[in-house]
DNA sequence: ATTGTATGTTATAAAAAGGTTACTACATTA
DNA sequence: TAATGTAGTAACCTTTTTATAACATACAAT
């Protein structure tokens, strides 16, 4: 998802604080919509649909946390992250607001550089959450990114990363064979060089841990999972 | 805690911003008190022990950003939300106020309307902090984070704050692996730049204080807890 | 069967990553 | 002000992970 389509919906009763933070994230090529209130704000955000709402907790008419439980019983924005901004730099603990169905927070003073890296980087989480789900779930084994292991008949395995990585690629499409060099981009990187037995050393330690007949190699080509078996 | 009870400190140096804001606000069924400038507030805060002062940023004698600062040092007076008035044209910088502990900011003109609704929200904050006690509790661990403590197998254990955050971050959601990233960011917050190690330390304290077996490490990845065990 | 290429296997080396401890600076409390 | 506690760091240690080398094996083409 390119930046120019990514919407962010800004709620905070002071039109300083909006237009100082919309200003900010606008030069960034993000979309901004405003609201100045917990009420607008759902109705925009029914509306808009944005990915991410920044708002402010204290606000007249409904304030943040209200708000925020409304916008989290809306079916379509349970994707959507929302941020709230709140008062005096403490720790993460102050925050009731999580109870609400927060994701995060931004404390004020609001320095805009650190917001816009803070908003970044909270996209970057969504983006990596949509492109890799959270939880795969192929012929009874559980592959469970968010806790990092997999669960085979009852029995937790944990996996070191690479080897997580290799074994999530070829379960993300079973069946699909995945040449060596796909292996090599999406595990590795593709500035990385790795030497020609590498990959193998990693398919047999899968082997090993997880069942020699699930991965099938396809000479000259690659490997591939392979579940339907039995 | 009912309106009756919850006295205001509204602090200005214009006696027509006092009677007019006063007004509203005990029209509202506040207990209204008054200062003229940032010294008079102090000694009043201290007497009256205000749940919420409201406090214009430019006064002679001592402005309100230094008599916030000192009103932050009073432990007594430690969960008084302090909110200043400023000028709208004022620029950016004011927001620096936030950094002498104020809590949010109204800005002027002030329309008594938004002004008493805003003060609704800010105090609805106070009272649902108050009601629920911030109490959390996974698998038999008691976290309170009122008190900075834990309380497991009637074991009542203390943490400093660093460690208290880390725990609670973890064990906000069990099983979850958190990635060094997000634990920096969730704790120290995203300004702060520490060193390599830091993370490491502090789970170490944790793991000496609550237990070895709680604590897994995903190498490569994060940490997580792990209650289910055993 | 013979050969060559691709992959499998194992042991081991290298490099990450994390663990541990002691120490300093700083803040808090008595 | 002394005494204590907290947070962070540096230095060093340990473990785990990852990559490679070296050799073995499979298998298709000849």
């Amino acid at each position: 998802m390119k930046k120019r389509e990514i919407k962010i919906l800004l709620v905070d009763d002071e039109p300083d604080i909006l237009e100082i933070v919309g200003y900010n994230l606008s030069q960034e090529g993000y979309q901004v919509v405003t609201a100045a209130n917990g009420k607008e704000a759902i109705l925009k955000a029914k509306k808009e649909k944005p990915q991410l709402i920044i708002m402010d907790v204290m606000m007249p008419e409904m304030d943040g946390i209200e708000a925020c439980e409304n916008i989290r019983k809306i079916p379509e924005l349970e994707n959507t992250i929302i941020t709230f901004l709140t008062a005096r730099s403490e720790d993460y603990s102050q925050l009731a607001g999580f109870d609400a169905g927060a994701d995060d927070y931004i404390s004020k003073p609001i320095k805009p550089k650190i917001l816009v890296s803070k908003v970044k980087a909270l996209l970057r989480r969504l983006k990596e959450k949509e492109e890799k789900g959270d939880v795969l779930n192929v012929n009874g084994i559980e592959i469970n990114r968010e806790e990092y292991k997999i669960v085979k008949e009852g029995q937790e395995i944990i996996l070191p990363r690479k080897e997580f990585e290799l074994f999530y690629l070829l379960a993300s499409k079973p069946g699909k064979v995945f040449k060596r060099d796909e292996i090599l981009d999406k595990v590795w990187g593709n500035e990385v060089i790795v030497g020609g037995r590498t990959i193998d050393v990693h398919i047999r330690k899968l082997r090993e841990k997880i069942g020699d007949d699930f991965f099938k190699t396809i000479k000259g080509v690659g490997y591939k999972i392979e579940f339907n078996e039995i």
